[in-house]
DNA sequence: TATCCGTGGTG
DNA sequence: TCACCAAGGAT
């Protein structure tokens, strides 16, 4: 680029920049990893005490490697994408199993670890090897559709495809990794998506949106689809001794590999849930409790959680599977739980009895 | 290519 | 109350 985009935003940068976050003290190529993988889809607010937590819990790659997947997924609970943390740990194994537990350099070898895309591999290399690569998240997205006024969701393919090339085309040779972060930085703190700070800007001279008084049209919106409704029971069985039963979810789909409480199917009615738990779980129990239902938004649903309580009838046992445990509450709030859920076990009160 | 995968903040 | 969306990747 013959502009001197780089060189204004790395003066912005060294004045203003966020220099003090978490990740950036100690800076390894497995903090900076972990650092990335959490902040995908993920706020910088929401990630600094998931990313404390799971740094004092696994210092290091062989750690991480070596525990049991609740616990990696316990330090995951309530941040969400739980595939992220499963993609986590088997990164993390084959670093161990395939490089001596030194991480790639290379943006190849990077790609090829689950859970690590184009941009995350090429976050990694600027941020803990200083070295030349181009990232494009959602903040550089949106910096440069305004600046060269891309039209166009950022999804579409050929809106893609432009990005990257100024993404590639912006970034430097020197500096990579304060520009990287400077970026990063501009999108979230000046030009953030709705009422951004061009004021501020030390791209604004040369940005078109700006300049035109559009930036509000960029980048481009996503088609909207209607978001289908999903309905299910859940089940809060408690036996004599105060505890409750949980389920492991499959591996796959929402929650997956997480404990949740048991899901009975929505076609029975409030009236069959005794009898559906003595066909499907296999235990005795007594009459159902209503909680009020409350609706959970996806990214591409909503689901209503009809939970109900239940009395685990005295002596009765179901046979021993890996994936149904009883726990006493705060046994279960130690393992990884959906947050809808840990907020149903945590605060019962918040709902209202039918 | 389109869809799936979470949660919390925001207007 | 609710649609929209934020440091993406896998399928």
């Amino acid at each position: 680029m013959s502009d001197r985009f780089a060189e204004r935003l790395l003066a912005w940068y060294d004045k203003h920049g966020r220099h003090d976050l978490p990740w950036h003290h100690n800076r390894n190529a497995y903090r900076v990893w972990v650092s990335e993988i959490m902040l995908q889809q993920t706020q910088v607010t929401t990630v600094i005490p998931y990313f404390l937590a799971f740094m004092e819990r696994f210092p290091s790659v062989r750690e991480l490697a070596g525990a049991p997947v609740d616990d990696v997924l316990g330090h995951w609970s309530g941040l969400g994408y739980y595939a992220r943390a499963r993609n986590l740990q088997k990164a993390a194994i084959r670093v161990v199993e395939d490089h001596g537990g030194e991480f790639p350099v290379d943006q190849e070898a990077l790609e090829g670890l689950p859970g690590i895309g184009r941009s995350t591999a090429a976050a990694i290399i600027a941020q803990a090897h200083d070295k030349r690569a181009a990232i494009l998240d959602g903040n550089v997205k949106r910096v440069l559709a305004r600046y060269h006024a891309i039209p166009g969701w950022p999804g579409q393919t050929s809106t893609l495809t432009r990005l990257w090339q100024y993404a590639e085309a912006h970034t430097p040779d020197e500096r990579v990794r304060d520009y990287t972060q400077a970026i990063m930085d501009l999108g979230a703190m000046v030009c953030t998506r709705s009422r951004p700070v061009c004021e501020r800007c030390p791209l604004n001279e040369d940005c078109i949106a700006f300049r035109r008084g559009e930036t509000h049209l960029y980048p481009g919106p996503k088609t909207k689809k209607e978001k289908p409704e999903k309905t299910t029971w859940m089940v809060i069985l408690e036996d004599e001794n105060g505890r409750i039963m949980l389920e492991r979810r499959p591996p796959t789909g929402i929650w997956g590999g997480l404990w949740s409480l048991p899901e009975l199917d929505p076609a029975y009615g409030p009236e069959e849930l005794r009898e559906a738990c003595e066909q499907t779980l296999g235990l005795d129990c007594g009459e159902p409790d209503l909680i009020s239902g409350f609706r959970h938004t996806f990214s591409h649903y909503h689901l209503h959680i009809q939970p109900a309580r239940l009395p685990v009838a005295k002596g009765i046992l179901i046979q021993d599977r890996p994936d149904r445990r009883w726990v006493h509450r705060d046994e279960a709030l130690g393992l990884g739980l959906p947050a809808p859920i840990r907020t149903l076990l945590t605060r019962p009160g918040q709902t209202t009895l039918l």
